[in-house]
DNA sequence: AAACCATGAATAAGGCCGACCTGATCACCG
DNA sequence: CGGTGATCAGGTCGGCCTTATTCATGGTTT
């Protein structure tokens, strides 16, 4: 999926009677408040769906795969995410025992 | 920042005259957007903010931390997140050098 | 619809960091 | 108020990150 699958996702969730360019908007709109508390608090978090947080991570060796010599990689900040339980649950495989 | 929060600046985003309950309407349409999107496709891709993808994991050895006996971590789906370079740079630290 | 530019994936190998297990507790969320 | 999520213990295994190039895809503008 790419977003303007997602538009298109997101309008049938608001239903019919939204307009495409609404529903990118508010694609846009949440993307922009997730970067902002990002930006601010550095963690967002949404119960049940996860949550996005700031990372530092320090400087590190790696190896250079051109040259196959160490490398110093420097610090850098960083977007992690946790998943919720509840999307890790709607993206979990059928249960065999179902039926 | 929590869903209450980000409903508060996803409204900011959509201009003042969009009531708080229609941001809430955005924020969970978007959310579902992506769940479904990781359910039918495994990734949701946003350029420049991140991608989402599903990620089967094999079961491995772990420990348990209780009883510090080695244990079998089953086989699991999860949910990843890779950053795009529009947000990493969103959180990035200050320039030092900027003047 | 086409053009154009930016982003992103893949690849090489090594070393380090993070995920994950259980169970209890507490804080926070909605 | 019930559910979710973070924290913690320590070991193991998977993923991140490096450079440079190429190609594919995405997304915005015309």
């Amino acid at each position: 999926m790419n977003k303007a699958d997602l538009i298109t996702e997101v309008q049938k969730h608001l239903g019919i009677e939204c307009s495409k360019a609404h529903a990118e908007r508010a694609v846009n709109a949440v993307l922009s408040a997730v970067t902002r508390g990002l930006q601010v608090d550095g963690e967002v978090q949404v119960v049940g769906f996860g949550t996005f947080h700031v990372k530092d991570r320090a400087a590190r060796t790696g190896l250079n795969p051109q040259t196959k010599q160490p490398m110093q990689i420097p610090a850098s900040r960083t977007v992690g995410f946790r998943v919720g339980s509840g999307l890790r649950s709607a993206v979990a495989p059928p249960r065999e025992d179902a039926s």
